[in-house]
DNA sequence: AAGTGATTCAACCGCCTTCTG
DNA sequence: CCAGAAGGCGGTTGAATCACT
């Protein structure tokens, strides 16, 4: 029954590891191979460590072909769009940049990326501001003069607040409507399909009939296999139709409800999106222009129609959506979602 | 030069899933 | 089928380093 315990934590040692250390553990490895164990990989080399720091050590750091620092402009833009579509999975992020360690990448984000971003916005938010404020404060100006009573002393005027972050469309909103619509927006605008911006279709030339920004990310072989693994889960994600004719659509046509409804979905759930998420939305709406923003919900026009796949090459990573493009030309042209045909008769 | 706060990043922690007996 | 270990992952921590006064 089970297993004996990994390691005798007492007699581990802990903290930064020492040339010593890593020359051990880098020698043992490149001429054995981890042996499909990490637990026991510490006792045969000597070493007074945890089978999973060693683990960590040599993925982290010792392993071949390691970037450290040094991000380029593409690979914040990779991160970037990858985060919005997928969250905070760091192994998938990281499976898209060569020699980078989810580690690195999720460093790199806490502590430089995500400021960069935020800065950016808050940036703009304040010249916004500065904007309104300064037309609101001449047009109350004006209104003042004009009901000065002479004598009266003149107060200091009452400006309304303005809203934290500029709304996207509609006003009078659910704020985490607004967030979510955002974030649809901006995975619109990334290349992805939602599941009602379709109807089902099983004649499509497209062989996986790819829909969502994961898709668009996900093109890439590794990525989509680490996809494949995780959306194959029917822990992660459910498939919403059971009877489609391919097991491929099957896997990858999920439904972003469901999905999001779950602990260990690919969205992390909409609902579940870090907060700061929904001010990095917009953030990035200034990145690649507000203007560019697609407004999926209401405008009647065809997603299709009204998504380029030019933009996204302004994310960086034009390779990944060469491949789409393809995809994209075989999707077919809808211009409203309707749910019976989609789903099929209930 | 010293003190202090901010930043960086390697490493740990704990949770979840997968695997094994 | 079940219990428990291994593997994997994301969040967090804290020592080292940097920047500023």
């Amino acid at each position: 029954m089970g297993r004996a315990p990994c390691c005798d934590k007492a007699n581990v040692k802990k903290g930064p590891w020492s040339p010593e250390e890593d020359a051990k553990l880098k020698a043992y490895i490149e001429a054995n191979g981890t042996g499909g164990n990490w637990i026991a990989l510490p006792q045969k080399i000597g070493l007074k460590r945890c089978g999973k720091s060693c683990r960590l050590r040599w993925l982290n750091y010792l392993r071949p072909n390691i970037k450290h620092g040094g991000f380029s402009e593409e690979e914040d833009n990779i991160i970037c769009s990858l985060f919005i579509s997928i969250g905070s999975r760091w192994s998938i992020i990281a499976a898209q940049l060569p020699g980078r360690t989810d580690n690195d990448i999720k460093n790199y984000w806490n502590t430089r990326l995500k400021k960069k971003l935020l800065g950016k916005q808050r940036k703009e938010q304040q010249a916004r501001r500065a904007a309104s404020c300064l037309t609101l404060k001449q047009e109350m100006k004006r209104e003042n003069e004009n009901y000065m009573i002479p004598g009266m002393v003149s107060q200091a005027p009452y400006w309304p607040q303005l809203p934290a972050v500029m709304p996207l469309t509609s006003t009078n909103q659910d704020p985490q409507l607004k967030d979510k619509e955002s974030i649809r927006n901006l995975l619109v605008k990334l290349g992805g399909r939602f599941s009602d911006d379709y109807p089902q279709s099983s004649t499509s030339t497209n062989p996986m009939n790819l829909r969502y920004p994961l898709d668009v990310s996900f093109a890439q072989d590794q990525l989509y296999e680490n996809s494949m693994n995780m959306i194959s889960s029917p822990s992660s994600i459910s498939p919403i139709n059971s009877t489609c004719t391919s097991e491929v659509i099957n896997i990858t046509h999920f439904n972003v409800n469901e999905a999001a409804a779950g602990p260990n979905n690919m969205f992390q759930g909409l609902d579940g999106f870090p907060a700061e998420l929904s001010e990095l939305i917009y953030s990035l709406e200034g990145f690649y222009g507000t203007d560019n923003m697609v407004d999926g919900s209401s405008t009647g026009t065809s997603s299709v129609e009204s998504s380029s796949w030019g933009d996204i090459n302004s994310l960086g990573y034009p390779q990944i959506v060469s491949g789409f493009e393809a995809c994209q030309q075989s999707m077919p042209q809808v211009s409203t979602f309707d749910e019976s045909s989609y789903f099929g008769p209930q």
